[in-house]
DNA sequence: GCGTTCATTGAACAAATGTAGAATCAAATG
DNA sequence: CATTTGATTCTACATTTGTTCAATGAACGC
């Protein structure tokens, strides 16, 4: 069995080893890689810090399985409606973004590994969108809204002094909705002008 | 004179307090705060840690030197072109960002003390722009603008593997053109439906 | 010219941090 | 029950970092 008995050493472990994971993303995603320090992660996980090393070897492994976990958003359907998709995935963000996506975010800007993880995930992202963009210049307009994306989040959940961060999420995706259409529209079904 | 011979000892002093600011922008920069040490800020600028100490105080009070650089991106004239406005700035920040901002978006992340100097700079141009917008969500769409500009310049000049780093300036405002006129635009004037 | 001021340096400290290894104690195994 | 394995903790170390303080030497005022 892969499941064995609750109590057992290798449950136990396994859930231990959640519990500093999960103490870890909450960690990184509030105060950043370099804030973060492994002491402060293993106390909140009810913990030694050596345990912590013994599990996940350095600090840069441990903060590498917490991004690990940090999920790509998914585009599917008909290019038509690439604009309201590319909406429907802001507004679950609006509502609750992802822990390990922030953590991301705020990590790459001052990890160097970071960085190249979320470019990575950001990039796929992008070329998502590209792809559902019937234009020459799909790339950059990808690149675009994912700008948007991001400057979105970051207002809402990083900055929060902001008039994004208690704004109604209805609102701001009908404000965003012009916009959205505007960058993924078919040449020909695009805005005025 | 407030301006003495060069040579003096006082103005020797204000070239080395000023050596010292230009790398510690440039450090903040480029590292962030917590990996910006003052041994390495010293050290660009040809000069000992103590003296940093000695001149600034402390880290922090180093830090909110360079910050106090930063400047407000400044908005006047008619509010009927208020979206030409706020892309023209965006056109500047394309080029080059002043690094002060940079500086500043990427510490907040991670130092509180930068997050509420940021959010203090963010408001006050966020105010700028909604008084340019006729519309009774005038703060909620200054804000989305505000985030859309901030995103786009994180995108181009910190994260950088993005399609946007090497972007012609003027393609991206003009791909820009109409979600700034649909989010500043007086209500009857703006986009179609 | 002489004592003072001040820019600048060098050495050193205390705290924090990532990390390693020995020690401990319960669970697994025979 | 005896032995071993592995989860967990304790202690300690080396390094880094912000910071302090005494020492030095040149510019300044008298």
């Amino acid at each position: 069995m892969t499941t064995p008995r609750p109590g057992s050493r290798a449950e136990q472990r396994r859930r231990t080893e959640a519990r500093i994971l999960d103490a870890a993303a909450q960690a990184f995603l509030t105060a950043g890689y370099e804030r973060t320090t492994i002491r402060a992660v293993a106390s909140a996980a009810g913990v030694d810090a050596g345990l912590v090393m013994h599990y996940f070897g350095s600090k840069q492994e441990l903060f590498r399985r917490v991004i690990d976990a940090a999920p790509v958003p998914e585009m599917s359907g008909p290019p038509e409606q690439a604009a309201e998709q590319i909406l429907a995935a802001l507004a679950i963000r609006l509502e609750s973004e992802p822990a390990a996506s922030l953590t991301l975010l705020r990590s790459m800007l001052t990890n160097p590994e970071a960085a190249s993880a979320a470019s990575a995930g950001i990039a796929r992202y992008e070329a998502q969108i590209a792809e559902a963009i019937p234009a020459g210049d799909a790339d950059l307009r990808a690149a675009i809204i994912s700008a948007i994306t991001l400057g979105i989040s970051v207002s809402r959940h990083l900055i929060k002094a902001d008039e994004l961060a208690t704004a109604d999420p209805a609102q701001v995706i009908s404000l965003l909705r012009p916009c959205m259409r505007s960058l993924a529209a078919s040449p020909g079904h695009g805005g005025p002008s």
